[in-house]
DNA sequence: CGGGAAACGATACGGTCGTATCGCAACCGA
DNA sequence: TCGGTTGCGATACGACCGTATCGTTTCCCG
């Protein structure tokens, strides 16, 4: 029997360069080369993990949107006391990707996302990815409701829309930050705002503390 | 004196070729040789009117960015007569790009906003347009809000706040409708509706025909 | 312990990219 | 009319890409 190899771990530690690339130059600029010196592989490694380059970014956009995902639930479930409109915000500021540590993170997913606008296979993963996120927030915004005062919840809006509400303006600051029209600071406090008025929607007084 | 040609209008001539090429393959999908095709000129054409591919590209995403805006700056003439609220719809609406015959002009926006994620030069005239956008949508707001009832602008919410809401709400429904992830008719939905709540924070009726 | 299957990594190959070059054609002004 | 400046476009060039190939090394298992 031949000699054997941890080839999903090998995978998750080339999927790691691919990102670091990705973020530096953009997915296009990511060559195979250069992904087997950053994992510190031969490009005969690389070649025989994955069948093809777009194999290979194709396993690392699912690496980096379970990554983010299971970052946002991780971030739930470390504050489980709290009220459900707290955890929705921390959901919200988790997937905005807004803080400077997750600036990369935010710049390769805003690239595959570009790509997946013109590639229809990149755009499979994203959407399992985006279909994720907004059932963690539509779950979240109906307990918010279900927490309401009785006599509050005549009118709830739709936690359906206000999810993909939610969502799609954190990807929006998310981009805006990225390219420099808006400060971290001032992304922030338009996300926030959005958290407050959906409070009062959902006839909640928000979360106890402030965020 | 030598022969003289029309610079100004072949660079136009070749920004519509990358425009269009861009909307197929992604911008890094388009190489001098096929814009040269697109736009039926030789390959030394291109070259003499842009001294690099870069160059090219910069003038490209300016001139993508002058039609939005000013498609949006029309579409308000077009209709001066009504509210400013209806008139804050339709630049919404219009800069979201979420109509079938704009998801052209949306994936190339997406496209180079990916780019100039990474690329400091690409990201200038992006802004450039940006800032255009939200002093439109910002003075909008300003007006539809001056317009309430004096007896409901007790505490008008921050129209710069509520510009970049919008406008970020309406980059991330585009992006979200170009993979797929949204269909346009929810995201008009989503769109909608966050209007109308805006409408009724500035205390207006929102507009006074529907939408 | 030894044979063979698999891993390995250097190298080769065909293609395409952006850019540079160059001979020829076209045009304007003197 | 004619000379020289410029436009023109085919071609050349060097670099780099993704992928294929191949002799060598490594290690599991009968």
């Amino acid at each position: 029997m031949p000699k054997q190899v941890d080839y999903e771990g090998r995978r998750r530690q080339i999927a790691e360069a691919v990102c670091l690339l990705a973020d530096e130059h953009g997915p296009e600029g990511v060559t195979m080369r250069d992904v087997a010196a950053r994992a510190q592989v031969s490009l005969g490694a690389v070649q025989r993990c994955f069948s093809s380059k777009e194999e290979m970014l194709l396993f690392a956009i699912d690496h980096v949107g379970e990554r983010i995902t299971e970052r946002a639930r991780a971030r739930l479930a470390g504050s489980p006391a709290q009220s459900a409109a707290t955890a929705l915000g921390h959901a919200a500021t988790e997937i905005a990707l807004l803080r400077e540590e997750n600036r990369a993170e935010a710049r390769i997913w805003l690239a595959f996302v570009a790509k997946a606008a013109v590639n229809e296979q990149l755009a499979a993963p994203l959407r399992t990815s985006y279909a994720s996120l907004h059932d963690l927030l539509a779950r979240l915004i109906t307990e918010a409701a279900g927490s309401a005062p009785d006599d509050e919840v005549a009118a709830p809006p739709d936690p359906q829309r206000e999810a993909r509400t939610l969502l799609a303006l954190a990807d929006g600051l998310t981009s805006h930050v990225l390219m420099g029209h808006l400060p971290t600071q001032e992304a922030e406090d338009v996300l926030h705002a959005h958290l407050v008025g959906l409070w009062e929607r959902l006839g909640t007084t928000g979360p106890r503390h402030a965020v």
